[in-house]
RNA sequence: GGGGGCGUAGUUCAACUGGUUAGAGCACCUGCCUGUCACGCAGGAAGUCGCGAGUUCGAAUCUCGUCGCUCCCGCCA
């Protein structure tokens, strides 16, 4: 009996000679006595036919039943097409003419037409996920998401990193986002938390002396999700023993670079790098896309002496004239649309200054002289958008975003960046700190901040990897001194009893010693959408979850039995719903 | 938690200011068809207008509520 052979492997070897094939049924056009269809494997498309006239009975019965979707096994001879027919279907000059075809599976009518997946309603595509994934474009995007991780696994294999499993059920520690918890039979009434990524443990890894980890990572964090973010995600996470920061960004290029060359890309190194307080001053985003290449300024200068009481009373109030010079006139409405967008986002206004024909067009322009217009060198056919705000980076950030598009900046390319120097705190709003990064990413001045009473801009060694404006990765030297770890704890607000509760294993294993280690954590499916131009990485998951966090595919969450509660010594009390 | 968009046949959409029996493409079913590849031609079946209330002589359409999908803000150490 003769084997199998794979859509991928047809070629002139094989033609005029008898071959079989498995798959699956597209594309059915039938005239008359000829039937035509494409056959679908796991590797790609091929067109064949049958003849009615050289069929036995047997056959000519299972062709006319066939349906599209239909699983099969088919015999023929393998042929070249006409030039002028060819397709650009994988196998396209090639078809087989059929002579023994089974049916091996005739499913029922398809809920929807796998062809035309892009169109279809993203709730009717999730419940029959399995069905969605038969198309060629979703299904090549879990295939380039799995061709990542291999290279990844090669890549830290080769430099002799050892891959360790860490727990997923470990102790729930409320910093961060919210766990997921599960409840212990044996210990009735206590919970897991799913791992929302194994830092803690990692970071004990490196003082059991494994220097060179790395670990293909499910985490789980509880909290609303976007197009780049799902409850459960993927990480490539690594760390290291003995190392500083610029080692950890040499590894990681040098891993982006070995799979580039797996597929063929041109990456130039080393990336980018840029200071936090750099990113959002000039591109006011922690994650700036650098295909666009237009900057923000700040303009309080310019705008100093001008008898204008809101500015004035604004510039008093310690807020900030910014602004983006575009070498592009815009029409009055095109002003106007813009400005109802950035209001949308919270702006209050939006003041324009342009340059045409020697011209100055300033929104506020009955109040400034030509001092004014002298201050800012502007030549023609160029407009400046201000914003006059605080803390309004989001709004800047957006119509970077926008003008940018509107002046048809590059989608092209591939643009790293690391972003360095992150704070070590944020303000929590309510006089309090949070970590910005993670309590127990490390200063970069140890002394100074040890001797610190006030901790708003204290720069850390954390840092992310940026690509085209999307985080891929975020890392940092870690904390390896008990008192510095201790003296993050009470900046974070957590007195002794509350450190020891919670990180009482890893504070006594600091005493028995951490090595200086530090390392990153890339999120795979990010990775993958990225390098393919897409911004949802729903695509590149096999069975992934709703914006509400549901599976309609098996209907999760749901409710359990009586008896399961029971076992866990569990009651449903308070509960929205059924 | 907040804001935007969406929900009508298996599917993608239409149905004006509320008004007869809610339409069309594709898919599906039947028949014809030897070079199709968006095959073609003829015919057919197919609907809880997301769900629940309300207004009205009359609701897919208006109002309120609710559920779901999606994008964004908050959130994501």
């Amino acid at each position: 009996m003769k084997e199998r052979i794979f859509v991928e492997n047809i070629n002139v070897g094989y033609l005029e000679k008898e071959i079989i094939l498995y798959g699956f049924i597209e594309s059915i056009r039938k005239l008359g006595s000829l039937t035509f269809f494409y056959l679908r494997d796991g590797t790609g498309k091929v067109q064949a036919f049958f003849n009615k006239e050289n069929l036995d009975e047997k056959t000519y019965n299972t062709v006319e039943k066939l349906r599209v979707e239909n699983i099969v096994r088919m015999k023929g001879i393998l042929k070249e097409r006409p030039k002028d027919q060819q397709l650009r279907i994988t196998k396209g000059e090639y078809e087989i003419e059929g002579s023994q075809l089974t049916l091996l599976v005739q499913g029922d009518v398809p809920p929807f037409e796998i062809e035309k997946l892009d169109s279809i309603n993203e709730s009717i595509r999730d419940k029959y996920r399995y069905f969605a994934l038969r198309n060629e474009k979703i299904h090549n995007k879990i295939v380039f998401r799995s061709k990542i991780t291999q290279y990844i696994r090669e890549y830290f294999y080769s430099k002799d990193y050892l891959e360790i499993e860490t727990p997923y059920l470990i102790k729930s520690t409320p910093e961060g986002a919210r766990d997921f918890i599960v409840p212990s039979r044996n210990f009735k009434g206590k919970f897991y938390a799913l791992a929302q990524s194994p830092q803690l443990l990692k970071q004990l890894l490196m003082g059991s002396g494994f220097e060179k980890y790395f670990q293909i990572a499910r985490c789980f964090r509880d909290e609303d999700l976007r197009s780049d973010r799902q409850p459960e995600f993927t990480q490539l996470d690594m760390e290291r023993a003995f190392i500083e920061k610029d080692e950890i960004f040499e590894e990681i290029e040098s891993m982006f670079s070995y799979i580039f060359k797996r597929l063929d890309l041109k990456l130039e190194l080393p990336f980018e790098r840029m200071t936090y307080d750099d990113a959002l001053e000039k591109y006011a985003s922690d994650k700036p896309d650098l295909r666009n290449p237009l900057l923000i300024e700040n303009y309080n200068i310019h705008f100093k002496n001008i008898e204008v009481n809101f500015i004035q009373d604004k510039l008093r109030n310690n807020e900030n004239i910014r602004g983006i010079c575009t070498n592009k006139l815009f029409s009055r409405s095109q002003i106007k649309k813009i400005e109802g967008l950035l209001k949308k986002q919270g702006s209050s206004g939006l003041l324009t200054l342009s340059k045409d024909n020697d011209e100055f067009n300033f929104t506020l322009g009955k109040f400034v002289d030509e001092k004014f217009y002298e201050s800012f060198s502007l030549n023609n056919n160029e407009t400046i958008f201000f914003q006059v705000g605080k803390n309004n980076e989001n709004i800047l950030n957006f119509l970077r975003h926008y003008l940018g598009e509107q002046l048809g900046s590059s989608k092209e390319d591939f643009r790293f960046l690391w972003v360095v120097d992150f704070p070590l705190f944020e303000e929590d709003g309510s006089g309090g700190y949070k970590a910005s990064h993670h309590p127990f990413t490390s200063p970069i001045d140890i002394p100074a901040f040890m001797g610190k009473e006030e901790f708003s801009h204290i720069p850390s060694k954390a840092y992310d990897l940026v690509l085209n404006g999307s985080e891929l990765a975020s890392g940092s030297i870690r904390i390896n001194d008990l008192a510095v770890q201790k003296k993050v704890f009470d900046v974070l607000g957590m007195n002794e009893e509350l450190q020891n509760n919670r990180f009482g294993f890893f504070l006594d294993a600091m005493k028995f010693g951490l090595p200086p280690h530090g390392g990153i954590a890339l999120g795979i499916a990010r990775i993958a959408a990225m390098l393919l131009g897409d911004t949802s990485i729903k695509d590149f998951i096999a069975f992934p979850k709703t914006t509400s966090g549901a599976c309609p595919l098996t209907n999760s969450p749901s409710n359990v039995s009586r008896d399961q509660l029971d076992d866990l010594g569990l009651e449903i009390g308070r509960k929205n719903g059924n």
